[in-house]
DNA sequence: GCGTCTTTTGACGTAAACGTTAGTTTTCAG
DNA sequence: CTGAAAACTAACGTTTACGTCAAAAGACGC
């Protein structure tokens, strides 16, 4: 019931080069029966919000505290510029849900990390800019960072799409293969499958 | 007009480390005209159709050299055991067919090649088999190869359309998100997209 | 038989995407 | 205030999936 990790899909999914076991999670005992612990920044965060830590982030989305960092390292991630430099790092459920999207980017579409980078960076900036967005509450500000990411979720569904129709050819091809293939058995004097 | 590779799909696809430069492929003069050169065996060949060497298969495919004899080392490409060690390969029709869909199992659904290996193996024993099909004609082993065979296409079209409903359920939370974007675009005064 | 082109077989190189210590520092419950 | 759990930084290690020489050996037109 509770083997751990069946991370987003359903596939094997044999992602990174070394022997697939977690690092920074080192504590099988106690804790895991909460659903999701979250904090509330007493100080700094100006959103209000519960915030978590990697290590609860990297099992919400079913990956590792490294790869989260990595991620950061390569500017997938945006903000947390404002970390007293040795302080933990601290996610609020934007950050866990866009490192969701990011994750699923990269396992329903394969992109490299750099053209993850490349597809989702000004959407950083838009995540960035949103401090601004809330102080200001300028209209026209709003208009204009709308303006600006539309085009990237309209890239990011033309990719997708792209993607659907390769593999509607593919699933095509297969189920007609299949098809033939079970026509012949049939007519080699052999039912249907028993 | 003529930008050399547009492989499978739209893709930029990223494929392997190093430079992305082809290397056996060393000749970009003449050549290149003829849709396809074939040649047909003049001894040895029981299949009876024309065969293509590793370079003509590698851009028929969209691909190197390299990567076709690395696919061979695998275990991902079947027979081809009668090679006069140290003379050159020799592929029908049926391989690149094959080998092109290694490839899109690979670029579609981010396999592995140790996960391909896996789903063909037994595949490639069908194809070891379709020799002995040829000669012997028996029905009985017909119907048994068959009744191997389709277990795996079932298989690669379960994967298939798993990752089908994956991408479709994205699809629409992407439509979602970008449709309540351009509906807040439009309540803050400007109209569609110019 | 010769020249040219392609292939073959090692063997080494490498970029991407993390894994794995190791030692230190925060955080936080009690 | 203390102690254990979790996180931080830094650095090296690893696997995958090929790329890239180098030298020798086919294959083939003439």
């Amino acid at each position: 019931m509770s083997k751990a990790t069946l991370p987003p899909d359903q596939l094997p999914s044999p992602r990174a080069g070394a022997g697939r076991r977690a690092a920074d999670q080192a504590s099988p005992a106690v804790v895991a029966d909460r659903p999701g612990e979250a904090h509330w920044t007493a100080s700094g965060g100006d959103d209000g919000g519960p915030s978590y830590r990697i290590g609860e982030v990297a099992r919400l989305i079913g990956t590792t505290a490294r790869t989260i960092r990595y991620y950061e390292e390569l500017g997938l991630l945006g903000g947390s510029a404002d970390r007293p430099k040795g302080g933990h790092r601290l996610y609020t459920e934007a950050d866990v849900t866009r490192l969701r999207e990011v994750v699923r980017l990269r396992d329903l579409l394969g992109l490299s990390l750099e053209e993850l980078v490349k597809l989702t960076e000004a959407e950083q900036a838009r995540e960035c800019l949103r401090a601004r967005w809330q102080s200001t509450s300028d209209d026209a500000e709003r208009a204009r960072i709308l303006q600006d990411s539309i085009p990237l979720v309209e890239r990011q569904l033309e990719l997708v799409r792209t993607r659907q129709r390769n593999l509607d050819d593919f699933e095509r091809e297969l189920a007609d293969k299949l098809e033939l293939m079970q026509r012949r058995l049939g007519e080699l004097g052999v039912a249907g499958p028993a």
